[in-house]
DNA sequence: AGCACGCCGACT
DNA sequence: GTCGGCGTGCTC
């Protein structure tokens, strides 16, 4: 078949670039790279007139482009495709789905250590010496540039404090001042060992007789010699010498110095090489454990089973310390020995703590790990681990979704409910959890998804048959389920019986548990010390300049907060608009409640867990460990106090404002309300002998939700809430789209918004298009915010087409000369 | 997204 | 008169 036409054939290479810009883009293979080049690889190429990127190969044709010469690929990085054929048809449904870019799914799907960024450096032309024609500001840049060797645009910034410096660097550029260059890095770097070996001819008893014999002079080199071959017998057994040992292995004994290995090495005595290691070794690893599974767990997992035999998705719905993880661990072991890999999802919070050690000691090395706090090389290790098969199971947060399987047998989907399995910040605004059940298709496998507390949609799914429905409804170990009282707070009040926040129960039983060393969790879920300040004297606010919300006081760091674009201010010490000096704080957070509780109970240790205590890596981990052990008597926290915390000396939680939780102005609020209380509240008596006991303060006990709470009675919550979302046309009833329209002026904004309104009503009707309404806060970063919510029935309707009318309308929009400079946002499936 | 080009205000 | 602001348009 060869000819030499086939020969002369040029190819092409349609690219995803991480930008977001809808097309691919077709660039030139050089003949030398033809026969290496594959699809999924990754290439280098330049974009534009000095952007040099890294893409990944979508596919490979003989089609030159007709309308434009295509440029050629610069570099091909990868011998094996990095991406897998699967990936990029799951990469090309997200951004059809989510209405976005594909390389936007790139850009979250690749670890930044696979992404290559070029950075343009300045340096200094050696030829260069006319000074005298420079400006000061020249001037001064080249200093630093002599200073510094090299430098980048960003550090050139920083350094001469100035913004915006392009134009000044191009005339330097011109008077030959100084030379561009533009610097690809590769930003995974494997971790490498150094060890040493014997050399190859001390191998044999004599030889090595002779050498540590001839070593008498030099005791310190002897020394070495004889340490290594105490650790390693090779005498008995040279194989060992293979392996050797590390360097850092002899750098550890202070009697041993680096000069003398190094002298050791020069004479050949030792060989130094260097392996790769993985970074995930000091994660322990299997303890040989066996797992036994209670009656209720085998026959759950037993259920599992036999639903996916006619299921795609099993929904497992077991209550909060039913053990649904010896569930998973099981379900995992059989689809691992069954020959497929294994994904397993957690919300990034609950990913820290124990159930990851816990899988570890099961699963020991096969098992990666992908979170967000680990670095981007631990994250490259993982892609490549499961690349190669090092990786069979991966536990992970939503991003791990777009890892490279290529066999993918189960996806387990813990606290299917989160919503933080939805991307928010920036597009693809995907949610993991749907995500895995498209996935499960691609790869003909299964989901599992898990909660205490299912999504609505999930359940709806369940009881309607599209998914299996397995329910675990005994605690493990038969613990009792807590016990809870609801604390009337009005009638506190009434009676004076309140000291600020807290009801005289609450602090009546707080003593009584420290009093007997029992831990205490306390739940409200706000942060900081106050959501904002007033003046008693003109009511004054304290507001963000760039966001319509109140700024939140934190005490701690002195500061007001704004929880919605980070501006930080002094807090005054007067009020700002009529200098009264009577500034009170309103409301109260975690910061206040913590407070309160050391100057009511000074001998109390008490902890504060919210995201301001947490930034740090470990940080959340430590609290976690000192809580565990017993260094804490009570900890003070928002929704994170709520996720998967295994505790088993709390007999008590507290929770505050059960009202604010129950009544945010959202159709889901009910729902959200019942799944936080419910996840908080089982955090209490994870022991038989020892039922928890769990106290809500509420304006109003009568409330039918509350009484679900307290009796457990999910099926109650999900029926009357299902009943209000069908008569309403909510999910699960309907599929959400929401549109939002941002701009600086808000008359722009909201004119925009309603022209959108008007062209998505005109054909779509009134029933099924919202607003627009300004949403919950108006203005973020000084942008003034509109939604329009499109509410599409899951029945008859083609949803596809729906979404490209609503983006063609957008764009309809956008070409309007007095509106292009909007912004619009495009939420597929919203939250 | 980045980056260049181009067209108008406030300064040497 | 220039510097430098950011609106606009393009990237194979």
């Amino acid at each position: 078949m060869t000819s030499f036409f086939e020969e002369e054939t040029t190819l092409f290479a349609d690219l995803i670039l991480p930008v977001p810009i809808p097309s691919l883009f077709t660039y030139r293979v050089p003949r030398e790279m033809s026969e290496l080049i594959k699809v999924g690889a990754r290439v280098i190429v330049q974009f534009g007139k000095k952007r040099v990127i890294t893409a990944v190969i979508a596919n490979i044709h003989t089609n030159p482009p007709v309308k434009y010469q295509a440029k050629y690929i610069l570099e091909l990085l990868d011998e094996q495709p990095i991406v897998t054929a699967r990936q990029l048809e799951l990469f090309k449904w997200v951004a059809e789905y989510y209405l976005c870019n594909i390389g936007e799914v790139l850009n979250v799907a690749l670890p930044a250590g696979l992404k290559i960024t070029s950075q343009s450096r300045i340096q200094l032309n050696p030829e260069f010496d006319y000074e005298e024609l420079l400006t000061e500001q020249e001037k001064l840049i080249l200093e630093e540039i002599k200073k510094h060797q090299t430098l980048s645009y960003e550090e050139v910034e920083r350094l001469i404090a100035k913004s915006n410096i392009t134009s000044v660097i191009k005339s330097l550029v011109g008077k030959r001042a100084i030379i561009l260059f533009e610097e690809v890095k590769e930003r995974y770097k494997p971790k490498v060992v150094r060890k040493v070996r014997l050399g190859a001819s001390f191998l044999d008893n004599d030889a090595l007789v002779k050498l540590t014999s001839s070593l008498d002079k030099v005791p310190k080199q002897q020394e070495i010699v004889l340490k290594y071959l105490s650790h390693v017998p090779v005498y008995n057994n040279p194989e060992l010498n293979q392996k050797g040992l590390d360097k850092s292995f002899f750098s550890q004994d202070d009697k041993i110095s680096n000069a003398s290995l190094n002298s050791l090495i020069k004479k050949g005595i030792f060989e130094q090489f260097e392996i790769f290691v993985s970074r995930f070794e000091d994660i322990p690893l299997k303890d040989g454990a066996v797992i036994t599974l209670t009656e209720s767990q085998k026959e759950a997992s037993a259920q599992i089973h036999e639903l996916f035999a006619e299921k795609e998705v099993v929904l497992l719905h077991g209550i909060t310390g039913s053990g649904k993880t010896e569930v998973y661990i099981e379900l995992i072991k059989q689809a691992l020995q069954s020959g497929t890999q294994v994904l397993f999802l957690l919300p990034e919070i609950a990913l820290t703590t124990q159930i990851v050690i816990r899988l570890r000691k099961v699963f020991g090395d096969v098992m990666g790990i992908y979170h967000s706090k680990f670095s981007d090389n631990e994250r490259v290790e993982v892609w490549k681990g499961i690349l190669d098969g090092k990786f069979q199971f991966v536990v992970g947060v939503r991003s791990a979704i777009f890892l490279p399987f290529n066999n993918l047998g189960l996806i387990i989907v813990d606290e299917e409910h989160e919503t933080s399995y939805k991307q928010h910040e920036p597009a693809p605004r995907y949610n993991a959890r749907d995500v895995a059940v498209i996935m499960s298709y691609m790869h003909k496998g299964k989901v599992l998804l898990g909660s205490a507390t299912p999504s609505l949609e999930s359940y709806y799914h369940a009881k309607n048959g599209r998914y299996g429905l397995v329910e675990m409804t005994q605690r493990f170990g038969n613990a009792a389920l807590p016990t809870f009282e609801l604390i009337d707070i009005k009638k506190e009040k009434k009676q004076r019986k309140m000291k600020n926040e807290f009801s005289s129960v609450l602090l009546e039983n707080l003593e009584h548990n420290l009093k007997n060393k029992e831990q205490t969790i306390l739940f409200q879920n706000r942060r900081g010390y106050s959501p904002y300040l007033q003046c008693e004297e003109c009511h004054w606010i304290s507001e963000c300049a760039n966001c319509d919300v109140s700024l939140t006081y934190h005490m701690r760091v002195g500061e007001l907060r704004c929880h919605y674009c980070g501006h930080k201010e002094e807090v005054p010490r007067t009020c700002p608009n009529c200098g009264s000096t009577k500034v009170k704080t309103m409301g109260y957070g975690t910061e206040k409640i913590e407070d309160e509780i050391n100057l009511m109970f000074p001998q109390a240790r008490v902890q504060r867990m919210d995201l301001d205590t947490t930034r740090a890596k470990n940080a959340y981990q430590q609290i976690i460990q000192e809580f565990e052990d017993g260094g804490i008597d009570i900890l003070v926290g928002t929704q994170m106090v709520s996720k998967g915390l295994d505790f088993d000396n709390v007999s008590m939680v507290g929770i505050f404002d059960a009202d604010r939780i129950i009544h945010f102005p959202e159709f889901r609020a009910s729902e959200r309300a019942f799944q936080m209380l419910t996840q908080v509240s089982g955090r209490a008596g994870r022991r038989a002998e020892k039922p928890g006991k769990v106290l809500i303060q509420t304006a109003n006990p009568a409330q039918k939700l509350l009484e679900r709470i307290i009796t457990n009675d999910y099926i109650g919550m999900y029926e009357a809430e299902i009943a209000e979302r069908e008569k309403f046309n909510y999910p699960p009833f309907t599929r959400l789209i929401k549109v939002t329209v941002k701009h600086p002026d808000e008359p722009v904004s909201n004119k925009a918004a309603k022209i959108l309104a008007e062209k998505l009503t005109a054909e779509l009707g009134t029933s099924r298009v919202l607003g627009p309404q300004p949403p919950l806060v108006e203005r973020v970063r000084n942008q003034f915010l509109f939604d329009i919510l499109i509410k599409l029935e899951r029945e008859k309707i083609n949803f596809k087409a729906v979404k490209s009318f609503i983006q063609e309308k957008v764009i309809d929009v956008l070409t309007d000369k007095t509106l292009k400079s909007i912004q619009v946002i495009i939420d597929v499936d919203c939250l």
